[in-house]
DNA sequence: CTGTTAGCGCTTTCAG
DNA sequence: CTGAAAGCGCTAACAG
């Protein structure tokens, strides 16, 4: 094995300088009442030793690890991860370490992260994605359950309590206008497609049905299809779908991949996009510009979802008031996969 | 405020229980000397109280965090999204914690991170990406610093030194072979598309020399062109290169989004693939199935990267004998923009 | 301005 | 098998 070097403790460096540890404890945290001599003195051995002030031990002493963790189901996820990348960058300019958990979407493993994440002492949680919120009352109470110690903030989901705070973006109006932008271009059969049940895929689907309503046309139920799996399986489903008899002439999708599955499935079965088959996307993630024609996509303003979220974080954990609540904005970013 | 409920002490659980603390942290621990009535009464109190052992505490005492820190440039990047990913997955399945700094590609930024995370006394860190190995002998001595308290593990990057292990995936024959299959498809100006230089590029790099040069073909430095930003920028980029007069009737490039910012060069000017213009890409990340045609790509493995990599970590934490260098082969992955 | 000391919550000898 | 007590490295009163 390699003799590692031991790692300086606050010991080594107060013996080193000739001062109490409680001095040199005084720089580190930068206090004020420490003469300017010995306050450079220290630095200068704290410089050269490379000693790095034990952040547990200090955690212990304070109270605050200045950590917070961010749930997400998985970063592979394009979504997430930029989410997490803004959120984790944010955080460090304001101080705090970030945990980061993929959990999946398995109800128990998410559970049991977020109890591991109380034992690391993580000052608040973050539960990234609409995957956090389950249907059920009885179900959430694993998230009331923290909040009641440590502040929970949700990105892209909704629950109300003391001490959770959400920030999400309106997909509701999002999918209500881009029903009607679909409408308002002659399409008249909108398939709707999405992934799993969750918060975000609900208020998608309100959306158009109500966008629906006001356009007085009925929802066909057997225009709402839950898809599955990567982009090629996406395009098989659409395809046997289709050969089943389903007529469809538009596509709102619940996230890009799934328009995306959607224009392989046009381009194998040569149907002709836009004229024949309008598409919407949403995320406006990369991939929206990767194929083509690009796709119309909604842009859910992710970043400024993560500085919100965060911005209200720092209030809390200052003690300062912070909204319950609040909804952004989306912008439609018209493309190639929809009539001019 | 809220009135947050205080979280359990190990002597709360131990009061509770009516045996000491010892006794209490010995079930925690499940250690063997501990009669089966009693571990059995106070895991009753345990779960019925919510407790939750201080991890930090425990850090403290026992010298382990249980904690791996990750840095990566940037998870917003889909290649390191997948990896960080993986590696979190993989790490708590084996009782680990990770804690994540997005660096960027700044200097100081790595340094500092790096420095922090020993403040975080992290058991090991994980630098992921060939972002963090520097050109000279003197900007890697921030990694060797490190690496003389904890072990650090470099997923795709190369570095000799103690305590250091490298996993990398195979670049170097990866780019070599791509070549080949571009020359033997009849192309010869092939053009390399690059970022910034890096460890893995340079390796990217001299496949792609070398393979030239095994064709009697001598590389031509004007077809070694540096891009940067998004996939409109680096179309036109080429559109500009291209009117210039260039000519070369392929393009290996050391990433996907590069790969697919040709493809929409060679959409705009109407050259046609993979006829006029053979591509192939590298990561075979979901991008190079989203363009059409879809994108030749070159497949690193990166979840056997990853795999890999947690587990000689493993070995390592655990006082073994673990390889300091192990290299990944690729995997050509032949789709739309290339010849069959 | 500086030093002393009592925790923070847990692990780990060392005695019973 | 169980308890007492000494740390782990730092912060935060409390004295000087």
């Amino acid at each position: 094995m390699i003799e590692k070097e031991k790692q300086h403790t606050i010991y080594d460096i107060s013996k080193k300088a000739g001062v109490s540890i409680a001095t040199v404890s005084r720089v580190l945290n930068n206090s004020p009442k420490v003469s300017q001599k010995t306050k450079e003195r220290v630095l200068e051995i704290i410089n050269e030793s490379g000693y790095e002030p034990n952040a547990y031990a200090r955690g212990l002493g304070s109270g605050s690890m200045k950590t917070i963790g961010i749930l997400c189901a998985d970063v592979a996820d394009i979504y997430l991860a930029n989410a997490v990348s803004f959120l984790e960058k944010n955080l460090r300019q304001n101080g705090f370490n970030t945990i980061l958990n993929c959990t999946g979407d398995d109800y128990s493993t998410k559970v049991q992260c977020i109890k591991a994440m109380e034992g690391q002492r993580v000052d608040a949680v973050i539960l990234a994605g609409s995957q956090y919120i389950e249907s059920t009352v009885s179900k959430n109470k694993y998230i009331i359950d923290v909040s009641k110690r440590i502040p929970v903030m949700l990105l892209n989901g909704y629950l109300k309590s003391d001490n959770i705070y959400c920030n999400l973006s309106d997909d509701y109006s999002a999918f209500y206008d881009a029903t009607k932008e679909l409408y308002q271009k002659g399409c008249r059969k909108i398939l709707f497609l999405y992934r799993e049940i969750s918060y975000s895929r609900n208020l998608k689907y309100k959306g158009y049905c109500e966008a629906l309503e006001d356009c007085q046309t009925e929802v066909d139920d057997s225009l709402i299809l839950r898809c599955v799996g990567k982009m090629e399986q996406i395009k098989h489903q659409l395809i046997t779908y289709y050969q089943k008899g389903h007529e469809f002439d538009s596509v709102l999708a619940c996230d890009d991949e799934l328009a995306i599955g959607a224009i392989k499935f046009a381009k194998e079965t040569r149907i002709r996009i836009p004229d024949e088959l309008g598409v919407i996307g949403c995320n406006n993630s990369v991939l929206s510009i990767c194929c083509s024609p690009e796709l119309s996509s909604i842009d859910n303003k992710c970043e400024m979802l993560c500085i919100n979220t965060i911005s209200s974080l720092m209030r809390v954990l200052d003690g300062q008031e912070a909204a319950q609540r609040t909804v952004l904005s989306t912008e439609y970013i018209p493309r190639g996969t929809t009539k001019m």
